[in-house]
DNA sequence: TAGATTGTTAATCGATTAACAATC
DNA sequence: TAGATTGTTAATCGATTAACAATC
């Protein structure tokens, strides 16, 4: 599979995903590009372009069978993979992304919180423990979780990765201001930067 | 001001904001395009064609002055402006929401959360009061909060926009997977999207 | 077979980069 | 004035859309 995948199209794939599992919930078992294009205000030829990019998944004259499409972009995603997340920082932010569930069940779990603060170590956050900073690495090395999400302010992310990145972390997800650039992937959540888009889009919307 | 601002263009603006307002801290009252691009990783040319959508701001043989060049992206993104922010559903991505004081210190507000679980209301989150959900029109039309987050399930999200719509309301920053379409500007954050992106990335890292 | 719809190539469009004249 | 760096036009690149032959 895969030609060399441009970006964009990747980050349309779980938007694809999510639609073709609603659809399969309503026990629908067939679309075409045309229909799938028409609710997603995409055009038709941008779906099959975008599906192209990973194989023929669809069959002529019928379309695409719902509930193999949706299997084939979880693959694609790697959402068959069960992730293990660790979040850096049981700060506002840290706090958010434990309370944030709605991703659970599609096999992203949160298994531990790291803070230095000691009035934090030890308690817990919607039932995930708070463990001591300082034992990240070694908490790695022996858990192996594969994700780490950092929520901690931008100038102490640069250091925290290193050393995630050395206790095989496979990917980062983001949180923080800094620009991190390390070996392994790294997701970034501008929340204030979506916050400031919108400002910019309702301050251009009223005149 | 401003030709027709491509969207891309005005998604980069925050990120020169940030930056600008770090390198001001440090006390850096010039920048060139070239140093600035460097920096972020981005062309030169580009960051000349980006701030030229809304006029020039820089001198030529010398380069911009941070200070303005700060205050005019801040301008231009609305952040002179306060926005106060109510808060739509108090579950798990509502909360999270309420904790995220990451971008309070940019003139963004949380005033209220509203929910309909009696067990909730009357209750506060981060020291804001939850109200309860049937009088979300009644408060916008004697508070004016210029911006509403969507933290309800999907289904339930349309409704809500309608009403918010209906009352005044600017912006929706929306949290649910509901591609919400309504006369006033959407800005939708999906987390789930980004973390999927993040499995995507690192499944294709790593073969 | 006729109708439908894909996979894929070609045409268009828009965004990024390069180049350079204007000018501080 | 000479050097630097912008603002802006032109060239390139890539992504989107259109078109259509392949084929179920």
């Amino acid at each position: 599979m895969a030609k060399n995948v441009p970006e964009v199209v990747a980050r349309r794939l779980p938007r694809y995903y999510r639609y073709l599992g609603e659809q399969l919930e309503q026990g629908v078992t067939k679309i075409s590009s045309r229909a799938l294009s028409e609710k997603m205000r995409v055009t038709a030829s941008q779906i099959r372009q975008d599906l192209n990019c990973f194989g023929g998944f669809g069959q002529q004259g019928y379309g695409y069978n719902v509930y193999e499409l949706h299997e084939k972009i979880g693959e694609i995603l790697g959402l068959n993979d069960c992730y293990r997340i660790i979040v850096i920082g049981a700060g506002n932010v840290g706090r958010a992304v434990a309370n944030y569930a709605g991703f659970r069940r599609r096999g992203f779990v949160i298994e531990a919180l790291f803070d230095n603060d000691p009035n934090l170590i030890g308690g817990r956050i919607n039932g995930i423990p708070i463990l001591d900073a300082s034992e990240i690495g070694a908490y790695c090395r022996e858990n192996s979780p594969q994700i780490a999400a950092i929520a901690v302010p931008g100038h102490a992310a640069e250091a925290v990765v290193e050393e995630l990145e050395e206790s095989g972390i496979l990917g980062i997800w983001n949180f923080s201001h800094a620009d991190l650039n390390c070996g392994i992937p790294v997701e970034t959540v501008h929340m204030s930067d979506s916050l400031m888009n919108l400002s910019y889009r309702i301050k251009n919307n009223e005149q």
